[in-house]
RNA sequence: CGAGGUGUGGCUCAGUUUGGUAGAGCGCUGCGUUCGGGACGCAGAGGCCGUGGGUUCAAGUCCCGCCACCUCGACCA
């Protein structure tokens, strides 16, 4: 490719838009452009890249009898009602009428399309187990979209759904897809990504997990132990040791019936005094029972309450007074020393409900020490650093914040009983496939190993998914010597199978050095009249790690070498 | 869905307080000088100031509505 007739701006300044480094890199590098809130155009750098991405992902989904499909992007309502989503997602699921009126949705994920495919195709025990997998566009009208390509609406996935006839296999297979997903990203060149237990959520289905590259600016929370123990925050298992712990989960204690502020807080050991009322509420989606403490600071608009809090939420048991939502006490033990454990959304609850903000309260942290007088919001925190482990029962917990590239769950036969297929056992009755789903953001793991791999000039993109393999770099191209060397090494790379990036326009060399920081390719020969005159090209790695000399004529095969020896390292 | 913020050439922004002929830098086009880290001079092109009303002799600027985008929350296979 010649970088003359390439389609996309490389510019210096930052977009006004931009939080996250690869975020601004991506954009600055001629990667994409917005088109509307997470919405994107690629261009080709950033279309090469996902590319190679999802050829690694093929070929690892291919080696554990991945069969790769495609699934429809519009499907008929009706169909979504058989499992019952239809009705249990909200509005991140775009939905509209075709000519005829009939209801149909876009996927934003194809468990029902899976089961579609497969049932009554599959109705004999011995055709199983079988996993089928597509790389697709998917919408999700998420709410919030944010970070470029890290949180976006319109995202191509690869998603994939396995069915067993046992629970056996279904662990056996889900822990050959978590290899499979190791070596996805080690082959993509973030080999540090680390699987955490999670919560399932809405997926249903025990046992999942999600895998994390550790950066600060993450949007999840992870907690770790030297020990090898991981979870997401909000799986964590109640791994703090502290007299207060509550043994039970809180809505075997408290059912609607018998749940009140008073038995709560003494349960809780927590006060309720007229200076903190507490209000009990259902939170949305979860079976957790969670206290808010109010206090006498700010109005509380009682309609907007209810509102956030949701439909489950049970009026008679909330006392609204004028108030600031101090914390949130869940159904998880308090470690010493620590009075209210508090949730994220008390944040949220404080500006929206409230009308406050961070100058109305203070955000300190992972918890709130009992000696403070007025309760502070804080993250929301079922441990915290240096806590003790619940594997190895040392204080070793770390906190950590991280992006999540990928997931894989044990879904169960929710799917495949509420859709009704089944198959014939050994034993000549029909039953449920058990199935598991396994699920990785393409767009998102780019973004990611930016934001991990980059200087600030731009990317560094690994050997593996980079746009180009080799960027050269022809300073002064009206030289003929120098165009004449640049064109008989751009035309000998190419014919061995290097892809090779080629500037040959008529700028500066600040101007191409520049762009080529931002396009990230790990190798770089430059061609000058002063390489020339010294009879060499410049050899030098986007790392840094390597800068020399080499005859021109030896040059192609050297790069090559160079290359290949790269692409071994990711193997 | 809540809270806050921003909308002015392709990009980054000034101008809005106090209404009076639409600006700068980058980028783009042409010519010339430069030529190993985003060089310089000269000459150009390019804007219904997000949008719809209103006030006024006069609105980018003041008032009201709407829309879009950004940030922080809520939410999140």
């Amino acid at each position: 490719m010649k970088m003359s007739s390439m389609l996309g701006a490389r510019f210096k300044e930052t977009p006004a838009d931009c939080q996250l480094d690869s975020h601004k890199l991506m954009v600055r590098g001629g990667y994409m452009k917005q088109l509307t809130t997470g919405i994107y155009s690629l261009y080709m750098p950033a279309k090469r890249i996902t590319k190679k991405i999802e050829n690694i992902i093929r070929e690892e989904m291919d080696k554990i009898d991945g069969q790769e499909v495609m699934f429809p992007v519009v499907m008929p309502a009706a169909l979504w009602q058989e499992s019952g989503r239809y009705e249990s997602i909200g509005s991140e699921m775009a939905r509209f009428k075709d000519r005829s009126g009939q209801p149909v949705v876009l996927g934003m994920t194809h468990e029902e399309a899976a089961v579609h495919l497969a049932r009554g195709t599959a109705q004999s025990y011995s055709q199983y187990p079988f996993m089928i997998y597509q790389i697709q566009t998917k919408f999700r009208d998420e709410p919030r979209a944010r970070g470029g390509l890290i949180r976006v609406r319109e995202f191509t996935m690869k998603d994939a759904y396995s069915f067993h006839t046992s629970q056996e296999d279904l662990e056996a297979y889900y822990e050959k897809c978590y290899q499979a997903y190791e070596n996805i990203y080690r082959r993509a060149g973030i080999p540090e990504v680390v699987a955490v237990k999670s919560d399932s959520g809405m997926m249903g289905g025990s046992v999942s997990h999600e895998f994390m590259l550790l950066t600060d600016c993450g949007e999840d929370t992870i907690v770790l132990c030297d020990c090898g123990y991981r979870s997401n925050m909000e799986a964590a298992d109640c791994i703090v040791e502290a007299p207060e712990t509550v043994e039970a989960p809180l809505e075997k204690v408290f059912t609607p019936e018998t749940k009140t502020i008073e038995a709560v807080c003494e349960y809780l050991h927590a006060p309720a005094n007229a200076s903190c009322k507490a209000v009990v509420y259902q939170k949305n989606m979860t079976d957790q029972y969670v206290v808010a403490f109010i206090r006498g600071d700010l109005e509380v608009n009682e309609t907007k309450l209810r509102n956030f809090l949701g439909e489950e939420i049970h009026p008679a048991e909330i006392t609204l007074e004028s108030g600031i939502v101090a914390g949130f006490i869940g159904p998880v033990g308090l470690p010493e020393g620590v009075d209210y454990v508090i949730d994220k959304s008390v944040a949220a609850l404080n500006s929206s409900v409230c009308g406050a903000n961070e100058e109305n309260y203070h955000y300190t942290g992972y918890n709130v020490k009992r000696d403070t007088p007025d309760a502070k919001i804080a993250d929301f925190a079922k441990t915290y650093e240096g806590a003790i482990c619940p594997v190895c029962g040392k204080p070793h917990i770390r906190v950590s914040r991280g992006i999540e590239v990928g997931n894989i769950f044990q879904l169960g036969t929710k799917y495949t009983k509420s859709m009704e297929m089944t198959y014939i056992g050994q034993d000549g009755k029909p039953h449920y496939p058990i199935m598991g789903c396994y699920g990785i953001g393409v767009g998102r793991l780019c973004a990611s190993v930016c934001e991990v791999k980059h200087d600030d000039y731009g990317p560094i993109w690994p050997m593996s998914i980079a746009p180009w393999q080799v960027h050269i770099c022809a300073i002064k191209a009206t030289d003929p010597q120098v165009r004449e060397t640049a064109d008989m090494l751009y035309d000998q790379l190419q014919k061995a199978g290097v892809e090779v990036i080629y500037d040959d326009r008529k700028v500066s060399a600040g101007n191409m050095f520049s762009d080529a920081d931002l396009l990230g390719v790990p190798v770089r020969v430059i061609v000058s009249p002063k390489t020339v005159k010294r009879g060499a090209v410049e050899v030098s790695k986007r790392d840094k790690s390597l800068r020399e000399d080499v005859a021109p004529e030896e040059a192609a095969a050297y790069v090559e070498k160079l290359v290949q020896a790269m692409l071994d390292e990711l193997k």
